[in-house]
DNA sequence: TTTTTTATTGACTCGTCAATCAATAAAAAA
DNA sequence: TTTTTTATTGATTGACGAGTCAATAAAAAA
């Protein structure tokens, strides 16, 4: 009994389960069966509505993007001060929405995969460009060289995340404490 | 005509191979039979000399991680000062031999594989360990806290290599530089 | 009511790849 | 010299997985 207009429910439900495979795996290894089957549906109305498993990855990834630009704005619209902007920038990269398991790996295996693969780079390169122009925006009034604080910020925000993402359950905070503690060293000093 | 002692010959060849081919794809989706091609053999000379794939792999990884050991070491070994030997273990993630393509990428892949692979998992701890060890050395004299600004290194050390293996060329120096930036602000104001 | 569009799947094809094996050849040991 | 050990590969097997297709069913349009 074809309900109609499920193509996007049918779609979203895809994209999650994929997030979720890579999450299990830790790693791209994760076939559209696997994915189709806890999107409860059938491997062929997978490929129906995304043409090939390629696109899956690909919306899948986008949707990580997205859900941490979602992080990102709610963060910003609350915080007034430069100050509070710049830790709201922090907070968003070690929401519990970024810091799924599963999105750690496929965050991870983004990087990996990167390195061959230009869609993949451009969407990466994106998220990059944009969080450091973020940045460079909140250390404007905190910091002498706000454009290269902003990068060592990032940088910096990247491999805690990556290291966070190995270890133990309370490491997130103890991450998250460490990036507000550079924040203050490196705006100690300026107006 | 075979010749003797062509064990450890054919191991060293399958691992730098190893490493190569995963470079060059930017995942571990390599086969066995790229592998063994790139090192000028047979694939059943491979398994043959290491049993299986997820061996051959695991060889490599080691091998990366003991690579990294060596030019640590040799960086420390003409190291006098501490400061010298904090310049020494950034410039040593940074060097040539821990930074060529192939290299960057099975490191990402590393990092990846690590969430749900206990022994690439223990590997990678070892590696993060050692490396915070030897920072919180050479920071004691310099820092007011040396183990936590160990660990806010060791973070954005790894932030720092992931960005510049996606980036171009003159990257590598710019990370360089923005780690030495980094040493430079936790240690202005201590003895 | 007939036709078209949307939803859905089981079964099938084709390719790839890890792992195995039997066979060949040369060095070393007996 | 015969035997054993080491080196080496082509061919084969067996599994798995991406993508296709024909068939079924129901809603919507005609």
């Amino acid at each position: 009994m074809p309900k109609l207009g499920m193509e996007p429910i049918r779609r979203a439900a895809l994209v999650e389960a994929t997030i979720a495979e890579i999450g299990a795996a830790g790693s791209l290894d994760v076939t559209v069966g696997q994915i189709a089957k806890r999107a409860g549906m059938s491997t062929a109305l997978a490929h129906h509505y995304f043409g090939g498993k390629d696109q899956i990855f690909l919306a899948a990834m986008r949707q990580i993007l997205r859900d941490f630009g979602i992080e990102v704005v709610a963060g910003l619209r609350s915080a007034r001060t430069p100050r509070a902007r710049a830790e709201a920038l922090i907070a968003a990269s070690f929401a519990p929405s970024c810091f799924a398991p599963a999105t750690v790996s496929a965050w991870m295996t983004l990087y990996a995969q990167a390195t061959t693969h230009p869609e993949t780079h451009r969407l990466l390169l994106l998220y990059q460009r944009r969080l450091r122009s973020n940045l460079t925006h909140a250390l404007r009034p905190l910091s002498r060289d706000p454009r290269r604080d902003a990068e060592l910020l990032g940088a910096l925000i990247d491999g805690l995340y990556l290291r966070a993402g190995l270890g133990a359950d309370g490491s997130v905070d103890t991450a998250k404490a460490t990036a507000e503690r550079a924040l203050d060293t490196l705006t100690t000093g300026a107006p």
